[in-house]
DNA sequence: CGAATTTCAGTGCTACTGATATGG
DNA sequence: CCCATATCAGTAACACTGAAATTC
């Protein structure tokens, strides 16, 4: 099957550049760019964590607002937009969605008849739990190729790229 | 009409979670999950390279067809869709694109008619030289707020979990 | 025949941009 | 009048699936 293609692929036009200088060949440089390390990364990571939640039936935005809501307590959708940084346009699908289960209840805020008071029900904090538990597996299967000591640094590395935002 | 907790937003149903336990809070679960630091730092990453390459009108998958063609030379889509991770269907278009600018060539392999020959031309060099130097660009913007040797150690920790795929 | 290659059609999720209606 | 809030409509880029036609 794989032949190795004679003349036609092996030097067709371009040849394989080599490190022509000794500084820093050009040559691997896209196996080596950071933001694609960290793209390709994410991209890993991010289809770990969909497939598991999607096993129970969740989304990740379903995660961030159950535990964003019961960090800070009830909350308005604005709140709730800030805190999850999930778009206030999206935010709404995603509430329909969890109400619709009955795990956040969704009310008009008296004090101020724009907002919604969004907050947990006893089913969503059980949901919470269960989505905890599918969650933190998943940290395991992503971050096993490291040990305990390159995950805190990862973490920390992480942490300030992600601080640094709007700074 | 469902608005039985009558209270705003301070206390309306559910109080903000504070660590029961003194072992390990589950308050800011959210902001520390490592999978969600990486989601997010990728998310930052990728809009910056997104928009700097959108400035000179390329796309990321446009500077990873050319570099990839200039490190390994020409080849056929199926290589190209290895080498780069693009999905071969969606390879097409990038090809296309990448043809219409006169960047690369793409021509059928005599050795196997199933197969393109696609192969970077002289534009296509002076393309990705340009690319090259967006890129590089960005890279500052966006690990800016780390330091050579924490760059270093971000680095190789991505590696280990990029190369730990399908392993 | 089965398998590989290119291409096309189409889905689903996400990020992101308006616009609108309502209320402060 | 200007601003905030919630909602809706829609776009673009991606990741991914499936199927077709051609050729090995």
């Amino acid at each position: 099957m794989n032949e190795e293609a004679g003349a036609t692929i092996q030097d067709a036009g371009t040849a394989p550049a080599r490190p022509r200088t000794a500084r820093e060949g050009t040559a691997e440089r896209l196996q080596r760019l950071p933001t694609r390390l960290l793209s390709l990364a994410a991209l890993r990571s991010d289809r770990l964590v969909t497939e598991a939640l999607a096993r129970v039936d969740a989304r990740k935005w379903h995660y961030a607002v159950l535990a964003t809501l019961e960090q800070f307590g009830a909350a308005s959708q604005a709140q709730l937009s800030d805190r999850t940084r999930i778009y206030s346009s999206d935010l709404v699908s995603v509430l329909n969605e969890l109400a619709d289960g009955g795990f956040v209840e969704r009310g008009p805020d008296p004090a101020d008849r724009r907002r919604n008071v969004v907050s947990l029900t006893a089913a969503g904090k059980r949901r919470l739990r269960k989505l905890d538990r599918v969650v933190a597996a998943v940290q395991d299967d992503v971050f096993g190729p490291l040990d305990a000591t390159q995950r805190g640094q990862l973490a920390r590395l992480l942490t300030v790229l992600v601080d640094s935002e709007g700074a």
